[in-house]
DNA sequence: TTCATGTACAACCATTTGGTTGTACGTTAC
DNA sequence: GTAACGTACAACCAAATGGTTGTACATGAA
């Protein structure tokens, strides 16, 4: 299995989209079902631009896809991309349980 | 068990501290050992009043705590905060999850 | 006590962010 | 063909961000 290789901008690019709850509900609404900007924004208090330009910050940050259908843009999900930020934070767990390991290895030791 | 609340403002704060490499790096380095921050800034090419910064948005987001020995601070990792952000990602992927059954469940229906 | 070390804090800067209003263009419905 | 709908894009704004240099204070070593 090959594994994409993931640059330190785009991991940023991917927690910084996920730093803003509008963001983070848009991403579990079109994890539902892709739908297009404007039933999105008819979610949010703000203006359309406003929910354009969220949509745009996960676009880059490889969370959504959009597809064009007719006038329309379907935002779809890219449920890989939150595959990526996970792998970063169980590597944190798994040095987290390393550190955890030894400190149990130094107590198992003869005195 | 009781499970903490996590708000939104929380959840943004720590996502938005590790959308920077930087703070990842300083993250993973007191995950192995808790050390000063000075001892973390001999590792970046920046200013140590860059590296504070970095460690008071860490803090602030609860991925780090502080800890003063003499004229030291102590940067301590806080990995329970980790498996907060791991929790939301998770239920992500759940909803992914729910969506490919419900894809299944019709699938599988009688014509 | 003096000097070195480690830190806190402030002020500054260019850039980015999360919003706003407005204009323009393509598609769709009637 | 006209009007409505959906979107793209630009310009604007206040606040935040990720860095800089500088000053000041407390602790630790000699």
């Amino acid at each position: 299995m090959v594994v994409h290789e993931v640059t330190d901008a785009e991991i940023d690019r991917i927690f910084q989209a996920l730093a803003d709850a509008t963001r983070r509900d848009i991403v579990s609404r079109v994890l539902v079902v892709g739908q297009s900007v404007t039933s999105l924004s008819e979610h949010y208090d703000m203006s359309f631009a406003a929910v354009q330009k969220h949509v745009t910050v996960l676009e880059r940050a490889l969370l959504v896809t959009k597809e064009r259908r007719g006038r329309e843009q379907l935002v779809h999900s890219r449920i890989d991309t939150i595959g990526r930020a996970q792998t970063l934070l169980t590597a944190f767990e798994q040095i987290w349980a390393q550190r955890a390991r030894r400190i149990d290895d130094i107590l198992a030791e003869d005195p």
